[in-house]
DNA sequence: TCCCCTTGCCTAAACCCGTTAGGAAGATTT
DNA sequence: AAATCTTCCTAACGGGTTTAGGCAAGGGGA
């Protein structure tokens, strides 16, 4: 009779062992095969505790926004102006540069509804809140929020693929100095 | 004896169909396999005109990043200031539209070599040409060069994933509205 | 304490993908 | 027509995903 010591599964303790995995290896190469076998378990066992490998997926993501969101929300607190908006940028650098895996999972698209009930609303609320600090009228404030947004992606985006590697400044002045300019921009947003 | 018909097959046509594919079914979803469905032939067939799965999402990429040039570089000729700006980022905001899938490809991340010799390089030199039209020092040229590469990208990449839904104004009118803001930006730059 | 039943992990099996080795049927050259 | 090259094939291996069904571990009630 085999000795069957169990390993302990749960769904939240598989979804966990996945964002460590995909920081660890990265979040494309985040399968069921390679957690069961950090867990030393047959793979068939996961599937008591996430429905399949998109199921999982979409766990680590949901799992990332929130840890996003709260971090997010602890950085702006008592901030206003270019405080916040330095205070919001970093958190979103930096916990793409510490968890490469979670943040590449932040992006994964996820359907209307899930995407609903995330933490992806927070994120929109809070980009908002930094926008109280400088003075935007209606459609503006949209127009600001989804600049700030893409800017931020898309810088973290050509950092993280090296993008800025080959030619100096080295990425972390020019975000130093972009931050500074789009505090200015903010501050005299140009009027139509 | 099978009637033996040949498919035809050659590294180029491999390579644009699965680029074809990948703006019908994404980019993520192009595999071997599929392709060897699409032209009616067997898997191990595709391995004479493509080394491995890898190879072939490679060259997918450096197809994308070529046509992306070519058409940056139609668009800005003889054009400066905000029209060669205006050119130039809406050639790749269509480029992403029409090509979601080679738009995606020209996004992995190639080993170091490859892109050295890929049309990345020309994009760089393009961005910076657009640049000339206004009046910017050394270092803050570049910054602005990852400004507005930072800004394309993440703004193309939320749109894509839908993220301008569901509140407006809707995405295009941002686009022109932003594509304002940043000519404005660059033509009064902030002096530190 | 014993039984039972829920739960956790297992085996087995089906199916798809990627990749390589080696063979046979087209096409091309001589 | 013979020789050769090229294109596509069959066969096989390893690994990933998923489902169905089974046995044992551990907690609750008698």
């Amino acid at each position: 009779m085999m000795m069957m010591v169990r390993a302990g599964l749960t769904t939240e303790r598989v979804v966990l062992a996945g964002a460590e995995l995909a920081d660890e290896i990265g979040f494309d190469r985040v399968t069921p095969s390679e957690l069961a076998r950090r867990f030393d378990v047959k793979v068939a066992s996961l599937y008591s505790h996430v429905k399949n490998a998109h199921d999982l997926r979409t766990r680590i993501a949901l799992l990332a926004l929130d840890e996003l969101a709260d971090r997010a929300a602890a950085a702006l607190a008592g901030r206003a102006g270019r405080e916040a908006l330095v205070a919001f940028a970093g958190v979103y650098r930096d916990y793409a540069r510490e968890h490469p895996g979670r943040f590449a999972a932040a992006q994964l698209r996820l359907d209307p509804e899930t995407a609903a009930a995330s933490a992806g609303v927070r994120h929109a609320q809070l980009m908002r809140a930094i926008l109280r600090g400088y003075d935007l009228s209606g459609p503006d404030q949209t127009h600001a929020v989804r600049l700030l947004g893409s800017f931020f992606r898309g810088f973290v985006a050509l950092e993280t693929d090296g993008g800025f590697d080959h030619s100096p400044p080295a990425a972390p002045e020019s975000w130093r100095r972009l931050l500074d300019v789009l505090d200015s921009l903010l501050r005299d947003w140009p009027r139509l």
